[in-house]
RNA sequence: GGCGCCGUAGCUCAAUUGGUUAGAGUACUGGACUGUCGAUCCAGUGGUUGCGGGUUCGAGUCCCGUCGGCGUCGCCA
């Protein structure tokens, strides 16, 4: 090693010791006569001093051509610093090295993102010097972080019995699900690899040959637009288990969560954490990965609804529509007139025409534009529904039930932002299950299966596959993670008549099913045991455990929104010889 | 694919209603300084206002197109 001891280590315990350390110049102060120089390394910062009379004549004046990033390697002795110029701000600030001799390792240009920087530069600029940017300590410490939750969930699931397999990287398209990232084979002109959506027929197979528990922390592409949390490479725990059913998988899970928020947050989470189903949670929040943080909780007034003489209220109501509402406490004093015609406005995004809402007086009774349409025993009635009380103000939804659904989830969560109902570092962890097993495809005119086609239905939802395939509820959980789906998973179809009939209600043929996992039914025709799992998103728990806005900032090297690397210029174009290697022509 | 925000010095930003030679902080260069820690003080360098076109006496500012970054809807079994 170059080096005796790293920037972050050294206390007044060395004092006296002759050390070596090495590192990148944070940052300088040339006073003439000598220099302070901030020595950092992932470690920490430690101040090291060019001054005589421990420093040579010489060594100081070389010293002085030291700039911001320059690597450099400084042995020298390390000494209490003098009365009263400790610095409390620097872990090591007691201390400080007075350097003997010294080496550049290495110079540095100008760096276009400086890792000590006050002001964070473009997102842009730091993808394209990622290398600049991973310095900066914030980015240190989620790297940290990720790489110690990674290490938690090996741990956790191998203490369990897990086998950590891998699974291939080229695997074949299965086309329904996301688009695939393709990959064109050169000994066989014309066909493709597909690079894994996840490992998902892998790990049924795996549960078939017999290996129990499986797991692996999986890399997962899809070639779909992005988001502020989604990537189109990201990092799947992916779990299988045989011989279990749903409460056992989340028995799992449960432990996990416990085990991270208590050793990376410091939380006691009380297992097993909550669970509600899914039409619960569609009725409640109007979402299937609710924030419960806070409140603002649906309430049905379809009933209510039907009984004023608001045009819109009682159309929606005779026509099978459902009026809902949240009741915004104290929304008056953040929301102003101005302010309620903006969340109209927002409203209409989502597919609502306008925005219907009340506000509670001071004496306690409803007003607003509409209110005349209601009668004073109505309005009561309303207002014992809602629990109003001076200031709130009562927002509605009235359409189908799932256009309330969209509306008054994307309203829940923009209020609970702008009126700050979360606390920051606060972590809510639950579940959600039984999820429909399909939902129509108005365009298409076909059920599509909400999870995938070999997820189980409940036990007692089995005829339902016959007579209305959309009250058919899976074996299907969702954990959701402060309003973030983190993970999903299901137990899988071990029964070939059942799979038969799930495939013929998605209109996958026999033919079809033999073409595109014919591997998977013929695997499972051998003594499949029955077998589910989930997949968590690493990339989203880690941005959650590190209350990051995006989850480039917990992926060392991540895309922009257009799916390219700002720093390698990925994708490129290649050559012609490439492309006539693997018989690829270009069509543009 | 749709909608929205953004692009000015190495970096972060400013520039009144379209009006003089596009400014500030920081960084950088040179100088001063024996204890600083966002060092300080003095001086200086640094600009095709993303790119292309248009309107105008005059464009960083307005219009059209385009490229790039971000957010969002669609999409993500």
């Amino acid at each position: 090693m170059l080096r005796t001891h790293t920037c972050g280590e050294l206390s007044e315990q060395q004092c006296g010791q002759s050390v070596t350390l090495c590192g990148w110049v944070d940052s300088y102060r040339d006073h003439g006569g000598g220099l302070f120089v901030d020595l950092r390394d992932r470690y920490g910062v430690t101040q090291v001093v060019f001054n005589p009379p421990d420093t040579p004549v010489d060594a100081i004046e070389a010293s002085k051509g030291l700039r911001s990033e320059f690597v450099i390697k400084a042995v020298g002795n390390v000494a209490e610093r003098p009365e009263g110029m400790a610095n409390p701000k620097l872990a090591t600030g007691a201390i400080e090295v007075r350097v003997t001799e010294f080496q550049i390792l290495n110079k540095s240009l100008v760096p276009p993102v400086v890792p000590n920087g006050q002001e964070l530069p473009g997102e842009d600029l730091r993808l394209k010097h990622r290398y600049l940017d991973l310095r900066r300590p914030a980015m240190q410490r989620i790297m940290m972080l990720r790489a110690r939750m990674i290490k938690t969930m090996r741990d956790h699931c191998t203490q369990q019995g897990f086998v950590d397999i891998e699974t291939p990287v080229l695997g074949r398209s299965t086309p329904e699900g996301a688009r695939d990232y393709l990959v064109p084979s050169r000994v066989n002109q014309g066909t493709f690899y597909a690079l894994p959506q996840s490992p998902q027929l892998y790990k049924q197979i795996l549960m078939v040959a017999g290996f129990d528990r499986y797991m692996q922390v999986a890399r997962c592409f899809r070639d779909e637009d992005l988001r502020a949390d989604r990537q189109p490479e990201f990092t799947q725990l992916d779990l299988e288990m045989s011989f279990v059913d749903s409460d056992d998988v989340i028995g799992v899970i449960d432990g996990l969560v416990a085990r991270l928020a208590k050793e990376e947050l410091g939380l006691d989470v009380p297992t097993p954490l909550p669970r509600m189903t899914y039409d619960e949670a569609m009725e409640r929040f109007g979402h299937d990965a609710p924030d419960l943080r806070f409140g603002l909780e649906i309430i049905e007034c379809t009933d209510l609804a039907a009984k004023s003489d608001f045009g819109v209220f009682k159309n929606v109501a005779k026509s099978g529509g459902r009026v809902r509402a949240i009741n915004v406490k104290n929304g008056l004093s953040q929301y102003s007139r101005r302010g309620i015609d903006a969340l109209t406005e927002f409203v209409k995004e989502f597919g609502a025409k306008g925005l219907a809402w009340f506000r509670a007086e001071e004496d306690g009774k409803l007003g607003g534009s509409i209110a005349k349409f209601f009668s004073e025993e109505l309005l009561a009635e309303f207002g014992g529904r809602m629990a109003a009380e001076p200031g709130d103000l009562i927002l509605f939804s009235a359409d189908q039930f799932a256009a309330t659904c969209r509306v008054l989830h994307a309203l829940r969560t923009k209020i609970a932002r702008e009126m700050k109902l979360t606390k920051p570092g606060e972590m809510h962890f639950s579940w959600v299950e039984e999820f429909p097993m399909f939902d129509f495809d108005e365009d298409e005119q076909r059920w599509q299966a909400m999870h995938h086609p070999f997820t189980a239905p409940l036990e007692r939802d089995l005829a339902h596959l016959e007579d209305d395939p959309g009250k058919c509820r899976a074996q299907a959980y969702d954990l959701v993670i402060n309003g973030s789906e983190a993970g999903g998973g299901t137990i899988r179809i071990h029964d070939a008549e059942i799979q038969q009939k799930v495939f013929s209600l998605l209109g996958i043929d026999e033919a079809t099913a033999k073409e595109r996992f014919g591997f998977l039914l013929d695997a499972l025709q051998y003594g499949a045991p029955p077998h589910g799992g989930i997949a968590l998103g690493i990339d989203r728990w880690v941005m959650l455990f590190g209350e990051l806005e995006n989850i480039r900032d917990c992926i060392a090297f991540p895309k922009t929104q257009k799916a390219t690397d700002l720093m390698t210029e990925a994708p490129g174009t290649v050559d012609a010889k490439q492309l006539k290697e693997l018989g690829v022509k270009i069509d543009a």
